[in-house]
DNA sequence: GGTAAAATCGATCAAATCGTTCAATTCCTG
DNA sequence: CAGGAATTGAACGATTTGATCGATTTTACC
């Protein structure tokens, strides 16, 4: 079941390590631990990821730490194939807490956000979506497959906690654009990259999103684009909107299956992306920068 | 339910400690407490405030405390509505671990998750959805809440879980219709009256759910309507694909904002309805049908 | 006002965790 | 390979925690 905070035996016990070194780690400040009034350690769900990540350590028993869906999948023993193979074959055949798993254990086992959206995520839904050229079931297999990924990504971002003062950044799926998951997985890598992402979701307008920027005081805005192609009348629009964006201290990225072509010249408040990775290192880079800036004051 | 006073058990579970361990701490001066004519232990919201905030005790559930901001010193205690304005507000200012923890411990402390979609989930949406009629923010506003209750909803749906040899139930919302938040409360509903639930999502086809029905041998299918009226001749295709799904043991039900009109004769295999209780209760007289009738042979 | 259900009381007890010490193991370096 | 440093895991008594109990108080409802 889903476990709010771990004890140091429990965390032991899901690592296959002895009380005694988790004890030692906390109390050297590798583990961020809480206290009870009476002095005992509790460990938050996201700090026991965050740990086991950047250690690369083994998970023995993810049970422990509230994640079944990883230990059902171990069940599967090695099969052959990729793990996008594994995924796709999940998701087409209605497997969702096995799909859930391969999502859960990549990132634990070290794989960015940005990474399991581009290389493991996107390449398995874009199978999934050419299903229905060749297969009569495919539409119905498409859609289950997308509910069933949004659960995984889901779950993953509840794994995921961004510093308590961490930068807002606004995003979403342009009018008329219906797909849920794009935006999702954009909000979940900006949490990854340490950002604390509000997802407006799909079928957003300029407007509304405008609003959100200003309200949140946002330092980062994203455009999700996959139902719809950027039209040249369109881009015009998002290189005006964008100006108003960047007078507000708001960067803009638009992103999606292609590249969105923008007036010549336009691209210095906007930023275009095709994947995840190029929006992490976007957002990394406006952190670092930002980092500098503060330093130098 | 904003609170003057809490009991053990409640800020116990607020800081996710035992109620025993609370009582020890108040008898032990760590917590001041006052004391009710019978001797009821009564703890002020700012004395909790004070003891978590010295301790560094995470707030596991913060909702429990009621929050400082929502300041009016509303005395009435916890009605059916209050939580239905707590969430409301946690939606509309984007608060969306708040908005999680209203709907998990709504959950935890014994609501159905049919109840928990009428009574709180439905009229907060509800009201978010009236938003964009009085502010120009609305829009932004509404996107970001739906957000936010589809993460609650999901998370929701993990914490359940069916029995292994669960019968299957199918369904989604139809063509056209770009809601994904009622269809995922259908499934939801569902998996917590035992059935295992593959949700196709939005925009769906009927053909794409009759070949998910046939694929899964669902014992029920479900039609959820919210973006689209069910016009006359859509509603006669109903009568036509509940015929279909009635042939291979597939029951079928038809639910929406408003309850749709089918032709005169035609409920014997179709069934309709306006709220989550409704589909609960049909899903639940299905089951029991089938077990008396494995019982029988 | 009266009654039944729910919550809380105070107390007890087993299990978990505390901080500390120490031996065994691993790692590093000359 | 020898030997010192660092890491690990086990053990210890003391303390903390969480579950449970029958008795009492509070709350909800009529």
């Amino acid at each position: 079941m889903n476990r709010t905070a771990l004890s140091p035996k429990e965390m032991a016990e899901a690592i296959g390590v002895s009380e005694s070194s988790l004890k030692r780690w906390a109390d050297g400040g590798l583990i961020r631990v809480a206290r009870t009034a009476g002095g005992h350690r509790r460990i938050s769900l996201p700090e026991a990821v965050r740990f086991v990540r950047e250690q690369g350590i083994p998970i023995v028993r993810p049970e422990l730490l509230g994640l079944p869906e990883v230990s059902s999948l171990q069940l599967e023993l090695q099969r052959a194939g990729s793990e996008t193979d594994r995924l796709y074959d999940f998701l087409t055949t209605g497997r969702s807490k096995e799909a859930r798993g391969v999502v859960t254990s990549a990132y634990l086992r070290g794989t960015s956000a940005a990474q399991l959206a581009d290389d493991i995520i996107a390449p398995a839904m874009a199978r999934v979506g050419d299903l229905w050229r060749h297969d009569p079931a495919g539409i119905f297999v498409e859609h289950r497959a997308t509910d069933i990924m949004i659960q995984a990504v889901n779950q993953l971002r509840l794994l995921i906690e961004p510093p308590a003062n961490a930068p807002e950044a606004v995003g979403g799926a342009p009018a008329g654009d219906p797909y849920v998951l794009p935006s999702l997985l954009v909000a979940t890598v900006l949490t990854a990259e340490g950002y604390h992402a509000v997802n407006l979701g799909a079928n957003c307008p300029t407007d509304s999103l405008l609003q959100a920027a200003q309200q949140h005081k946002a330092r980062l805005a994203w455009i999700s684009i996959s139902g719809v192609t950027l039209e040249p009348f369109l881009a015009r629009d998002m290189v005006d909107f964008s100006g108003k964006l960047a007078a507000m201290g708001t960067r803009l990225i638009i992103g999606g299956r292609t590249r969105p072509v923008l007036p010549a010249g336009s691209d210095r408040h906007i930023q275009t992306g095709v994947t995840m990775a190029e929006l992490a290192a976007f957002a990394r880079g406006l952190l670092a920068a930002d980092d500098a800036r503060q330093q130098a004051s």
